[in-house]
DNA sequence: GATGAATGAGGGTTCATTCAT
DNA sequence: GATGAATGAACCCTCATTCAT
């Protein structure tokens, strides 16, 4: 008896865990229903308590999953073998169509600084994995100011956080966006010319000033 | 006697229209509670349905509001009397500026974008408060352009979103960024930072290639 | 000035008290809702206070009126001067086509009858007018007993709630009747056979005893 | 211990039932309150649309469950072993005895045509009742006829709707006929007086026309 | 006679969560 | 490890009615 219940057990918390991350991202935190996610992962109601110990315990390990796995998809991009200028372009192409692919992660994370940040305020898990990002961006700078190609004293957390805005905001407010200017952002042709513009400003962003 | 706050619809309408921009900002379009709307502008709680139907209008109204007020508050920057990239810095200026003043504007648009943009999609009222910023941003493109200072077709939609983004981002993400990165991120210095960076962004984005 | 107040104030009453009726029939006492009874009669909802007191006293006269107005339409028939089988025949008739022609009469009953007749006990004006239609009936039978067409004995008023029931409640309930039965009950054959089916059970049962 | 009057879902589900269809006979489904119907089942509140989705889902089951309670007792009857006209006249009684015995069945129905059967349309329990009930009519006038008691060519439903009416229309509309005629329409010889008369026009409606 | 603004009580419904098994 | 029944607080909204003008 009780064979593998240890398997069984982590089969059921991922599917409520994957329900949960599309419930949230769907509704936002406050319109997530515990319910839906119950019924769609197909567990009980109870086991979500049981293995989350709450609503917002939920939401944190959603969140918590998906910061995980951008950073190791990130990871796997192994840049640091790149030149600096190509390291760079790879980045932001990344950075782009990771957004586009997963919609999910960015409603997850509109949620939570609409809540202030206060669930990763009480999570250890997520600092830890951005460390090694800010490394390989900094390396990829320091590289490149010393082939001459890029600009000196640039902050990689200031270029990171342009490298996402510029795609994240595009996604995520593309509804107003879109009303506002009456045009689709989402056709294959818009979706391409904004990853070209985004390339384009970063990489001038960092150049060196032509003598 | 004359108790009445009461009895001067406009006032009471603006009151509320008011109390409302601040709790949806807050908490979000469900997390939004009629009832803190009601008692912090005043008002009978049935008045915000006379005057607003429910709380969606309410949202909606909020949001024509804000609209109303960013795109009016650009139009008296002038821009189309100076130089291009003065003309561009002074936007960009802005428009970080005002999110920076006005967090209730970024929150309200979040809330909007995660519920698809479906309240603004029966407004006829947006709209057309964008077409002149888009007029006057195409005309300072055209003159840089002319003038040779900018290169040539930028296209001034994206242009526009990355001034926003760039500064938008920042501050409705900061909570998220912060924690990740460990920085905080409201210092006055800080602020003066990213500020001059979008900045640089921004114009390294548009001028001209050296020859 | 105040030239011919008095007219149009009667107007008015009249508008309210018409567009009350036919709220009060389309959706109870309970369901009326008075905003839709100003709404609909063009006056201010001041007034129908102003008129009638409340909506209880609203939905009274209401009452009242249509009482009074389907026996004054039953006096107008002038039975007393027709052959007793004929008069019966006509009264009958009478009767299904005006719960037919005012449905408004028929719900409005209903309603006051799951108050168990609350409003009616206040008013006086109701009573008498249905001491002529006794009258009326009393006469009819006692001349066809006199004649050897009718039986003797038969009482006016167990009569007469016959010869409104058969038809009221075909129509009242016609809603029911159709979805248990699975007929239209309100084309215009099962309409002929209705009120045919009527008259032959309402003269059956007066009728003299065969030798 | 064992406070739990609870964790028995078919008797909370019956009470809940019990408990709204008084409810709903006293005051119609729109005067008919949540609360008192939770508070009178002794559930809470919420059960009621855990079991019943809303309170037009609890106003349907009522109706469904009286009708089949009528359809039921009215099937014990056993009138196929009886001569036709002993049959039709014991139908009669139980039909005028159900009435007065279950006022809620009168009230509900009233409710539900006042709302144009609107919940009915949508159960497929109710009509299937009902196709014994007009196989039972037919075949004791088709015995009454072949015997040479009964007329023939009678409809059916035109008869029931009759014997329904005759008693149904008395006592649902009995406090409007009380203060009209100026009578107590429920004393014991009232109610003796109103049956007799009702047998008597049921039985002279059907009868053969004599020679 | 007439108006639009205002009221407060309470309406049906939904929520995250826990209990008993 | 899993289940369906149960809870009570609170949510959005609507009501008949009245006030100030």
């Amino acid at each position: 008896m009780k064979r593998n219940a240890g398997r069984d057990a982590d089969a059921t918390r991922g599917r409520i865990l994957a329900a949960a991350t599309q419930e949230f991202a769907r509704y936002g935190l406050g319109g997530a229903r515990v319910d839906r996610i119950a019924e769609r992962s197909g567990a009980n109601k109870r086991m979500l308590y049981y293995y989350f110990k709450d609503k917002e315990g939920l939401f944190l390990a959603s969140l918590e999953d998906r910061y995980s796995h951008i950073r190791g998809a990130e990871q796997e991009l192994r840049l640091e073998h790149l030149a600096p200028r190509e390291a760079l372009r790879r980045l932001v192409g990344f950075t782009w169509n990771y957004y586009l692919e997963h919609p999910e992660f960015v409603t997850l994370l509109n949620s939570e600084n609409l809540h202030k940040g206060r669930h990763m305020a009480r999570s250890a898990r997520v600092r830890p994995l951005h460390l090694p990002l800010l490394h390989m961006l900094g390396d990829i700078l320091r590289r490149g100011a010393r082939e001459g190609t890029f600009r000196r004293g640039i902050d990689p957390m200031q270029l990171y956080i342009s490298i996402a805005a510029e795609g994240y905001f595009y996604l995520s407010n593309r509804y107003t966006l879109s009303r506002v200017f009456g045009r689709n952002l989402m056709t294959r042709r818009a979706l391409r010319e904004r990853e070209a513009h985004i390339t384009d400003t970063i990489l001038n962003a960092v150049r060196r000033e032509p003598a």
